[in-house]
RNA sequence: UGGACCAUUGUGUAACGGUAGCACUGCAGAUUUUGGUUCUGCCUGUCUAGGUUCGAAUCCUAGUGGUCCAACCA
């Protein structure tokens, strides 16, 4: 038996309106505006209407909310189409705003016939002005009361070309004195002499997002216009406007946006990262843009996991980034390859091996049933970890220490005999001994150790570059700090090891492969690799339980 | 100081007038050739005050707290 799972509010909105019979099928519509990279925000929003399509037999659009031309690139479109899709959704047609241009020019001037809309010659300063505060109400401008056909002239005028930017605007005619802002007289179209990255240089006024967004709804019959909450205040508006204009009731229904510890969510900041090089682009692997994390070695399905255990509701949230990374762990244990790489070696001599061509077999990946195996070379010269051995060891410490025995893992059993130093009592390589019988998978040798550690033959390591990553900020809530951002930014955020020594069967990994380098976390090829250079990005780390008892 | 929205363990999210549950985190233990995984157990919560009701997290009122609204941005 499956569980019940519960609905959240929209899915209830949803259910009730089908099984009263309100819609036959749903249909709903992800509405980027393509002037920045979409991030994880977006993702629980991609999730929410893709998935509510999906699960009540419906469709989703995918439109572009391209009506501010001097902000907006086609470089963006085609960013975001790649990122909707690299989540695994398929929108059921692709659209934009700028494709109702014309449609949208025909609803203003309806409303202007229907002296619900005006031309207003007042300069930006005035109509602010003239807006009022929320605690007083605005004033009516001085242009509000011109006859039909003057406002019907002067509208056509502007789309002609006739003035400048900034000197008319086309303004509802609503209440100067409602107590919501967005009422009194809220602006629909604007004069902008700009080239649109569609249309061209054909238009020279665009409407404004509350005469494009509920417009475009009900021309392509969204039922449920799912936006988040600081929307609220123009419902009232998106709802007036289908109303006064007589055309499909799309209904817009509002959830809280994402908000992610130690993660800055706002475009506009991220923008600033980018710009202000503190990051190395849009998908550098500590944004929280779809494309960094698709960089990082996030997969779809964990990021989709992540979205549906966040939930959706209308209260303020900050979700603890920790169970992103929880999610991202959760699926990489089940299908990451399992792979060795010392990151900080200290060589092994084993004194009494003698040298054969030894392989050792070693499975993929333990969690899969289905695992495939490989050989690893072996070699009486091994890197272990330099933090695998200490001289001095504390209660507990199940690594390498004088004395000592670890296992290898799926080699032998091994013990620390000598320390070797050089002249400034650094350590420099450990002799140790091994144990013949007791080898992995044919052990016979009846001890067992509590310690398993990773290693690299020295002879056949091969080199790798590895970048690991942290939060980029050091602290939890970036976007209320309100000083310079670069005075937040967690100096740690990028560590690179040059020389990291990896066993061979690395050298054939690819891109996309998932690895999980045994007892450090999972990594993947960044494609900054090269021919002569294998450069590998930390997706996450393990948990690391040793780590927690030691800081105790 | 106007209006709108919101308030459940540390963080999220359920409970639709009838036993406050789930996940993450944290803690303790078992298993483990990854101090990973897996498994078991445990901790912590209904913003406050009234009211309605046999019974309130749920409904009502007031208060308190948070978020949003005065871009020719979306």
């Amino acid at each position: 038996m499956s569980e019940e799972k519960s609905l959240n509010f929209i899915e209830e909105i949803v259910e009730g309106d089908l099984s009263a019979g309100k819609y036959k099928s749903i249909v709903t519509r992800f509405p980027p505006e393509p002037n920045g990279h979409l991030h994880v925000g977006h993702a629980k929003s991609i999730c929410l209407n893709f998935g509510l399509a999906q699960k009540y037999g419906g469709s989703t659009n995918l439109r572009f909310d391209d009506t501010n031309p001097t902000t907006e690139e086609t470089q963006y479109v085609e960013g975001i189409k790649e990122d909707v899709k690299w989540l695994g959704f398929e929108w059921a047609n692709e659209l934009y705003a700028s494709d109702y241009f014309e449609q949208l020019y025909g609803f203003a001037v309806k409303l202007i016939e229907k002296g619900l809309a005006y031309v207003d010659d007042s300069t930006s300063e005035t109509i602010a002005a003239e807006k009022g505060t929320p605690t007083q109400p605005g004033k009516e401008s001085a242009y509000r009361n011109r006859s039909v056909e003057e406002n019907l002239q002067l509208f056509a005028d502007m789309r002609a070309g006739k003035y400048k930017d900034g000197e008319k605007v086309l303004r509802a005619k609503v209440d100067m004195a409602s107590t919501n802002m967005l009422l009194r007289d809220p602006i629909l179209y604007r004069i902008k002499h700009a080239h649109h990255h569609r249309t061209g240089d054909a238009w020279c006024i665009y409407p404004m997002y509350d005469f494009a967004h509920g417009q475009s709804d009900s021309i392509e019959k969204i039922t449920h216009s799912i936006c988040t909450l600081e929307f609220v205040s123009h419902r009232a508006l998106y709802d007036w406007l289908i109303e006064q204009l007589g055309i499909f009731p799309s209904h817009q229904y509002e959830f809280a946006r994402l908000n992610m510890t130690y993660t800055l969510m706002s475009k506009r900041k991220l923008l600033q990262l980018v710009n202000e090089k503190y990051v190395d682009g849009w998908d550098d692997p500590r944004m929280p843009t779809i494309s960094a994390m698709r960089r990082r070695g996030f997969t779809p399905e964990s990021i989709r996991k992540f979205c549906d255990l966040i939930g959706v509701a209308k209260r303020e949230n900050m979700i603890d980034v920790g169970l992103l990374e929880f999610c991202v762990r959760e699926h990489l244990n089940k299908v990451a390859q399992r792979r060795m790489v010392v990151f900080d070696p200290l060589k092994v001599v084993l004194t009494n091996y003698t040298d054969k061509d030894e392989t050792v077999r070693c499975e993929d990946n333990p969690e899969d049933p289905n695992t495939t195996y490989r050989d690893i070379p072996f070699s009486g010269e091994l890197y272990i970890e330099r933090d695998d051995f200490m001289e001095n060891p504390p209660k507990k410490f199940f690594r390498l220490a004088p004395g000592q025995m670890v296992r290898l893992k799926s080699a032998y059993i091994i013990r620390c005999d000598d320390v070797i130093k050089d002249a400034d009592g650094n350590i420099t390589e450990l002799h140790c001994s091994y144990l013949p019988e007791s080898q992995s998978g044919n052990d016979k040798s009846g001890l067992h150790v509590k310690g398993t550690l990773h290693w690299v033959s020295v002879p056949h390591a091969v080199n790798a570059e590895l970048r690991l990553y942290d939060r980029l900020f050091n602290t939890e809530d970036p976007a209320s700090y309100e000083g310079d951002l670069k005075d937040i930014l967690n100096p740690g955020s990028l560590q690179i090891i040059q020389h990291a020594y990896a066993e061979p069967a690395l050298r054939n990994a690819k891109f996309d492969d998932r690895y999980q380098f045994l007892r450090k976390g999972y990594y993947t090829l960044d494609k900054d690799t090269s021919e002569d250079r294998m450069v590998f990005n930390r997706t996450v780390t393990l948990k690391d339980t040793w780590a927690k008892e030691q800081k105790k």
